[in-house]
RNA sequence: CGCGGGGUGGAGCAGUUCGGUAGCUCGCCGGGCUCAUAACCCGGAGGUCGUAGGUUCAAAUCCUGCCUCCGCAA
């Protein structure tokens, strides 16, 4: 029994080193090439390369599956492949080139959130649960039939890089128990339901933004489903400001206006307000809110557009 | 050489355009007031203004190099 492993990121790279730790029989791992990373551009291998490199597995770094890559898979040393967050659309001529196939993690309750962005997704949308999946891959986006789901709760709390971590856990609790059923071929396989289907396609920095006259309950659910990826941000001055830790509040406050409440930082939106935390302003280090308002030297600070609202 | 912002006592900022040895809001230490307080009052410590040079009678403030942090873009 031989299996490949195909991940990129940091979420991925834990999956990959817990089920080598638990002696699953991992002998390729396939991720993404180096990228360059920071504002000085410096080419990093992937976190699964690196965990692999560790583990002394072979790499093979790619974007996209060719016919180099697709006839060492071939070679009939591989059984099946375990996808997490690898990062690489699998066409038809990769999904055959395995004799069991190509099995994907995916962190949602499928068919709800299929794409790039689940985790995300499900808290912008204020879903109250969610999950991962084990489904074998077909030529679709997440559509391949079901072999596992585990379900859990969302915390109100919880923004999509602690429930990301929550959910690789239990997708790695899944897979320990889901591989042994795929290598002897007993896994059960179901197809999705057609059924309460959704998009989550992949968030960019726009998706990040708050706009200060939305709803409280919503801006604090979208804070949470863009933080720490892409970043909850708004404006300050014509000027970018992150907002990387905010909490709800009740007291109320004039939309897009900041103001000090018993020594807490309220940002006032449509329907509410929210406490702010920690911030950062372009140009500035991280700081905590309370800091930056005493810099500002006044009773209230506006946030959001300048020439939105009077 | 992708574009841009910042580095001033422990924190966040002002002062830099129009050079003249440092200010604000806090924190900290000591004292006072109060039933009490993240309240208020009084006093105090703490800064070679990122760094190296240059211009000048005089530089946080002008000029040059460098280090470093950050917002974008990739």
């Amino acid at each position: 029994m031989s299996i490949v492993f195909a991940g990129t990121p940091r979420n991925a790279a834990v999956t990959l080193r817990e089920l080598l730790n638990a002696g699953t029989p991992i002998t390729l791992v396939l991720t993404r090439p180096d990228a360059p990373v920071g504002r000085k551009s410096v080419l990093t291998p992937s976190e699964v390369a690196a965990v692999a490199d560790e583990f002394g597995i072979p790499v093979l770094k790619t974007n996209n599956l060719r016919e180099p890559e697709l006839k060492l898979l071939a070679n009939g040393t591989y059984d099946f492949a375990i996808v997490v967050a690898f990062g690489v659309i699998l066409r038809s001529t990769a999904l055959s080139t395995l004799p069991k196939g190509w099995f994907n993690l995916h962190y949602s309750l499928l068919p709800r959130w299929r794409g790039a962005a689940p985790v995300q997704h499900a808290l912008i949308a204020g879903d109250s649960d969610t999950g991962v999946s084990l489904f074998q891959i077909d030529e679709g986006l997440d559509t391949g039939a079901l072999i596992a789901q585990v379900p859990t709760t969302i915390q109100p709390n919880e923004n999509a890089g602690q429930l990301l971590e929550r959910l690789t856990h239990l997708g790695i609790s899944l897979l320990l128990q889901e591989i042994p059923g795929i290598s002897s071929g007993l896994a059960k396989l179901e197809p999705q339901s057609e059924s309460g289907v959704t998009l989550a396609p992949k968030l960019d920095r726009r998706d990040g933004y708050l706009d200060v006259h939305t709803e409280a309950d919503y801006a604090y659910a979208r804070f949470r489903g863009v933080t720490p990826e892409p970043g909850c941000w708004t404006e300050f001055k014509d000027q970018t400001i992150k907002l990387l830790d905010v909490q709800p509040a009740k007291d109320t406050v004039l939309a897009g206006l900041v103001t000090l409440i018993d020594g807490r930082i309220v940002l006032g939106l449509a329907k509410g307000s929210l406490e702010l935390l920690s911030v950062q302003p372009a140009g500035k280090t991280t700081m905590s809110a309370a800091d930056w308002f005493r810099g500002q030297q006044a009773s209230e600070v506006r946030l959001g557009k300048h020439d939105e609202r009077s």
